[in-house]
DNA sequence: GTGTCTGCAAAGTCTTTGCACCATA
DNA sequence: TATGGTGCAAAGACTTTGCAGACAC
């Protein structure tokens, strides 16, 4: 049924409200943007984004829903190294479970999804002994490759 | 200004000759420091250490001295979340190679080094992998675990 | 109607840059 | 002596905060 709410809203409304936050046009403007983007947007990618649509949304407001939304576990902060923080959301439903490859030279990000199975299994082994040696209670990792893409590589001799 | 100079420095002031850079009292302040201090020292708490001994090296001379010193590989900079760079030598010889547990309530970080020879295996077949596929030339990777230390699990009921 | 959310502008924090002077080689 | 390195102050970049008005419920 195509209408004014996106069929995806109703269980992040029940989200924010669920967690005593009230659901208004903004925060679903930035789900709504961040649903349908590529990962890794800045907060200014997102007001950008956010802006031609609702022009009355401010970076501030971006910031603050992107902590919400961090805090309630659906988004994920990154840091490439570049400066600014990079968000994606965390269970974009069509999305699957991926990490980053980071070009030094040039910041262009890449996602990887292969190893996934065999990362899993030393995830899992790792998360038992970790949490039981350190009384640590995780809940999410990161890998990340750093080097050189193709481009940046030549442009170095 | 002369000074005393310490056992370790002639492999590093070989280093920074190789490579073309000026061997000072600042940089040997400051890599004496990262070598005796425990890991993730932020750029600030590097000044604080140097200070005391040589009151004349700034915090700029700080930053300028970890950007060389990441850019040849000798230091490694870290982003654990809380808005400021962390730095660590990466072959402090007697440091092993390890990883970080980080404690998203507190900022609290745990060095593990288990599972390092398991995880060494798995990254240098993604390494392969991904370099082939992507075109990229990997030189180095961050994994990185995130969770509640015992304090903090308490603490959110 | 009440308590949250919001935009704007200002403040804050970490980091980088410009420039004149100083040290290393 | 010729570069490269340094401190200081100022600028820069991203993010957070204060406050009055607007909005959700």
């Amino acid at each position: 049924m195509p209408g004014i709410r996106l069929s995806t809203s109703p269980w992040w409304q029940a989200r924010f409200r669920g967690c005593g936050y009230r659901w208004t046009l903004g925060r679903e403007a930035i789900l709504e943007v961040l649903s349908k983007s590529e990962e890794h947007l800045s907060a200014e990618d997102i007001y950008l984004r956010v802006h031609p649509k609702y022009p009355n949304i401010g970076l501030t407001t971006i910031y603050r829903t992107l902590d919400i939304l961090t805090d309630m576990g659906l988004v994920w902060k990154f840091d490439f190294g570049d400066g600014r923080a990079r968000y994606e959301l965390i269970e974009g439903s069509k999305k699957m479970h991926h990490h980053h490859l980071i070009c030094k030279g040039c910041n262009r990000i890449v996602d990887y999804t292969e190893f996934i199975e065999e990362e899993k299994e030393l995830v899992k082994k790792m998360q038992n002994s970790l949490s039981k040696k350190y009384n640590f209670k995780i809940t999410s990792h990161i890998i990340q490759f750093y080097g050189f893409c193709s481009k940046c590589d030549k442009q170095k001799d």
